[in-house]
DNA sequence: ATATGTAATGTAATAACATAACATACGAGA
DNA sequence: TCTCGTATGTTATGTTATTACATTACATAT
């Protein structure tokens, strides 16, 4: 597995968002992970700014918080796509394979070098809109 | 206009981004009207929580900024979709009807109660690229 | 004209998110 | 062993956003 070639620390924060199986913030990470001695935020930004590389960690813009990849190691053909319940906080991850290939041409006829996605949706999931 | 339901701080924040014409965070507002007598981030974050609300400003998710809308109020058939230059900052602002179609069948499916779409394209513009 | 209600504004303090700068440790080759 | 790159630790600081509370402005009822 990949994993195996994460530091410690990278670890550490992985298996945390891992355990979460949701989004935490950076600090959140950090409190979680202050038994297991971490001491300051740049710990976590650090293994981070790592895990998003290796596309283990997802950053979601729009709540400034750090979800685990849902496919391990994200190999979505195109742009990934996160569905955020706004009540409940549970984020799911899909490929829009389509969606990526109609942003590319529309951006493509403009001459833009497209280089990162970001597509966040907001609302209610099912559970939370029946209730 | 629109502009005239504007309160006195919300039509200068306004003015400030549309002249400006391009993404602002609200520090480099609150600085741009110091002048003016703004003196609190508040005062700007409230103005900019009104503008955004009525869809003259459009926020930034992916860089935390704000950017006056475009098309003036901004009345797209769908989301709107912002291409950022990393290298200029300039900011294009468009509609893709399909994507956004797209993306709410995708979303049904699961039962998701879409309520706000946040799409932002990160690369290089043409001018900059060409360089 | 005065009282009252409501929206907007002003101000200070602080919370929440992120990075800079520098010191130290530690393992993989020369 | 040396040393070079990578990871880590630590402090301080920078940046973005909100809470809490006080005050002002303005509309309208009395």
């Amino acid at each position: 597995m990949i994993e195996s070639k994460l530091t410690k620390n990278q670890s550490m924060v992985h298996t945390c968002l891992t355990q979460e199986n949701g989004p935490m913030t950076a600090y959140a990470i950090l409190d979680a992970l202050r038994e297991k001695g971490f001491r300051a935020p740049l710990q976590v930004y650090r293994a981070l700014e790592k895990l998003t590389e290796l596309k283990l960690v997802h950053r979601l813009e729009s709540m400034s918080a750090f979800v685990a990849c849902q496919h391990g190691t994200c190999e979505h053909s195109g742009a990934a796509v996160f569905a955020i319940c706004d009540t409940c906080g549970t984020v799911a991850e899909f490929a829009a394979a389509d969606v990526s290939k109609s942003l590319e041409s529309h951006v493509k006829e403009n001459g833009f070098v497209l280089k990162k996605t970001t597509i966040e949706l907001r609302g209610e999931c099912r559970q939370c809109y029946a209730v």
